[in-house]
Parts: structure tokens; C-alpha cells; sequence
DNA sequence: AATGATATTAGACTGCGTCTAGTTAATCAC
DNA sequence: GTGATTAACTAGACGCAGTCTAATATCATT
């Protein structure tokens, strides 16, 4: 089922892979800032007009592969085993992903990202992407969980994770040739919050946090921070 | 010192008052999307150009308060006890930033976000700012624990932390009225984080992770690495 | 009054993203 | 074949954000 089944219509030229490869030529030649949609679509040899009928933004090219592939996630989590442990279970799916980027397998833009004079672009490009993860992760833990929408520590469990998993997959991609493959760098941040977050859900789970923090003890480490500006 | 010394030059005016007084009224009128730049200085009396003297971009008069009282949390950092446990070190400056929010000091811009049809606008806007937060925090840990730059781990401990922080005053915005104060919100979410990096920091700590993920059996659910939070 | 520093302004300009209308290339029904 | 339908592609205009340059206004200092 490569090919799917041919629709009416105008079939899809190669326009596509075209734009992304004049993309990356140019964002390599004079940067990504200095590259304007026009010319890549000349480069391309289409019209500006068919740039937005593949891509949104121009930014969207550089997470072309990203959003290939997502939904992997998705799937991942409704694959996991149901007798796990929730946090367990988002933990396998997360490093199931994780396990398909080998030492080459780096995407071609972060790689590339300070030639191209992205940074700033790449990231706020991609935060929405990862937003959306994290809301796949927290609903998949709520329903898990069975905890209502108003308890904010499904949400926040999984935005710490999936900050931790791109803040580790920033430091593979940096750590250059001789990477190893990426799934330790996730594994060795996730586990943590994961083991963190799963004593917090096996409790029985208050109503919400109004119930006060006083469930920690505030000693062991000395006084309170009160009087910490004042001392 | 309200009024700092005065410096040569004309002084400014209440122009950046009147800006953010003038957006926010529009931005309730007709929503973000659908103000303009050119709207928001017309009814503040100024011109366009003087819109860019106050804020880089139209998103950042929705951060303006924000902004202002960015630099606190470093503060914190440095005010910390030297002989607290760095992660815990942490937790108190992030507390004790969060301890300004009582009920009512939910920010303007987010808790009107529905009706002045941000959203987005707002998320993604605010990630730069986070990134930042996330930055601190990690070169905060990462000098602490006297590790080098190449270790992934300081900066994704830092950047869970963020974003926890960052989903808890999401859910404490959304609380509504009757929402507390945010400290609780946070303390619930960020508690779990510290801890669990507590203990991967209390260990010899390794050089990378390419070591391999092995330090952790595969199967067998009751007993992973608790003993940690115990009493 | 002259100077220097800074706030403010006017106006042009690039380029992104949106939109509308129209054209071309395919499949399907007959 | 002809015509209808569907979708990829094109042409061109538009609004607006953000940048830039150069000029002007208003303050303190001397």
C-alpha cells in the first residue's frame, strides 16, 4: 500500500520533497533568517503559492521529519501492556520512540541548526509540537489515572517529561559525531520524574493541592526559607 | 527610588503605560488577533514607532508584568543557603518566587485568555521567557554540583522543573476564583522532580550516559528504586 | 544660549501569511 | 471519445508585523 488507491483530482507532483530540498540548500548557503520563502519556491521551481499548500510556515520545514512521525507517540501509548504502572507505561512508550533515532539519525536541521543561523526559530517552531505531546502524555496519564480534569499533576507530570526527553535529546544531538544512540539520554531523565511522579499518583490523591503543603516535612534541612533574604 | 536619578535627555513619558492600557482594552474589545499595532497606538496617543521603543513584538505587552519581575528567580538562586542540597536549594527559590502569587494576583493576560482569543499567541510567546527560567536554573545546578557542560542532566532536571512550574500556574489560572495561592500548585508538582533528581545526583554521577541504560531491570513491578521518599 | 543625550515621530521597506479566483491535470461516468 | 468532478497548482493582491533611517522634540548640563 505504498501507492494508496488513485483519487479524482490532480495527483500530487514532487512538489514536496522539492521545496525541502531547495529549503535546505538555502538555509545552508545564506542561513535561515536570510532566506525567503520566495526563493526557495524558485529554487524549487513552483510558486510561492504552492510553498503554503505543503507547508504552514516557513519554520515548518525544518520539523518536516518531526511531524512525519508524530503520532508515533500516540500509538506507542495505546500499544503499552495496561498491567504496567501508568507512569511505567509512559516511560516504555517514550523510550520506544526514542530507540528508532540511532548515532545518525539526528535530524538533519538541529544538527545544522548554528550553519543555518536557526536557534531561536527552531525552538519556538517547535514548542508547539511538544506542547502537543505533552497533552498527549498528561490526558493518556489522567485517563489512566482516572483523575479529574481539574487535577493539575497529570499535566504537569507529563511537561516535565517531555521537557526533560527534548532538553536530553538537545544534548545528544549537541554531543556530535560519536553519539551514541539517543534512548539512554531520555532514559537517564526521564526515569527519575517518572520514579518521582509515581509515589505522588500511588497515593491516594487529594482532591487538589488546596489541601496544603504541609505533607512535607518542612525541617531536615534546617529552617525555611522565610527569613531567607533577611538572613 | 521610585523616580531614579535624572538622566540627560528628554524624559520618557507614560507612553508604555498608556500603550498597555490601550492594548489591553482592545485586546478585550476585539480579541489579540484582530488588534493591530497601528489601533493600539492611535487610542494610547503615541505613534507606532514609539510602540517598538517599549516592546520588541506585539506578544510582549501580554508578558510585560512578567517581564518586570524576570531576574527574580536568579536572585533567589543566589540568596540560597549554600548548605541546603542543590536540588533542594532549587525548590526553595522557585517556592519562594511562587510564594508572591496569593489568589488574586493571577496575571491579566492569562486569565483573560479565552475571551481576548490568545492562546497560542500566548504559549508560544511565553517560551523564550521559560527557556530562559530553564537556563538559570541549569547553570545554577550544573556549577553547583560541579559538572561539565557536556552532561545532560543538570539542564533536563532544570528544564522539568520549568515546565512543571509553568503547567501548575496553568492549572492554578484555570482554577479560577476560589483558586488559592499558587505556592501549593507548584510545591505539589516540583517536589516529585527534586526528589527524584536528588537521588540521580546524590550518586557517583557518571560521565555520560552512553554508559548504557542497564542500571535499571527490566521487569518485575513492585520494587524500582524507592526508599527515597520513605517517611 | 549652546551642547549632548534621549524620547518620539514620520515614513518607507521587506517579507510572512492569508485570501480569492482562476488554471491545469488527473479520474470517473457515459 | 465528451463532460463532470475533484484536487494540485498558479497568479496576484492584501494586511500587518517588525526593521530601519533620518529627522525632530524635550530634557539636563554647561
Amino acid at each position: 500500500m505504498t501507492t494508496r488507491t488513485a483519487r479524482p483530482g490532480r495527483p500530487r507532483s514532487s512538489s514536496r520533497a522539492a521545496i525541502e530540498d531547495a529549503a535546505g540548500e538555502l538555509f545552508l548557503e545564506r542561513g535561515f533568517g536570510h532566506t525567503t520563502i520566495e526563493q526557495i519556491t524558485q529554487r524549487a521551481g513552483v510558486s510561492r503559492a504552492t510553498f503554503f499548500n505543503y507547508f504552514t510556515a516557513k519554520s515548518d520545514v525544518l520539523w518536516s521529519a518531526f511531524d512525519d512521525s508524530a503520532g508515533r507517540l500516540g500509538d506507542e501509548l495505546a500499544a503499552v501492556r495496561p498491567d504496567l504502572p501508568p507512569l511505567e507505561g509512559v516511560r516504555r512508550a517514550v523510550l520506544a520512540v526514542a530507540e528508532d533515532f540511532g548515532p545518525e539519525r539526528a535530524p538533519w536541521a538541529a544538527t545544522e541548526a548554528e550553519v543555518m543561523g536557526i536557534g531561536e526559530e527552531l525552538r519556538i517552531s517547535g514548542l508547539p509540537r511538544f506542547a502537543a505531546q505533552a497533552a498527549l502524555l498528561g490526558e493518556h496519564l489522567r485517563a489512566l489515572l482516572a483523575l479529574p480534569r481539574s487535577d493539575s499533576r497529570p499535566s504537569a507530570a507529563a511537561a516535565a517529561i517531555t521537557a526533560a526527553v527534548v532538553s536530553a535529546a538537545g544534548s545528544w544531538v549537541r554531543a556530535g559525531t560519536g553519539r551514541g544512540p539517543l534512548a539512554p539520554y531520555v532514559d537517564e531523565v526521564i526515569t527519575p520524574i517518572c520514579l518521582g511522579f509515581a509515589d505522588v499518583f500511588g497515593a491516594p490523591a487529594e482532591a487538589g493541592p488546596r489541601a496544603g503543603p504541609d505533607r512535607r516535612q518542612e525541617d531536615g534541612w534546617g529552617p525555611t526559607g522565610r527569613g531567607r533574604s533577611g538572613g
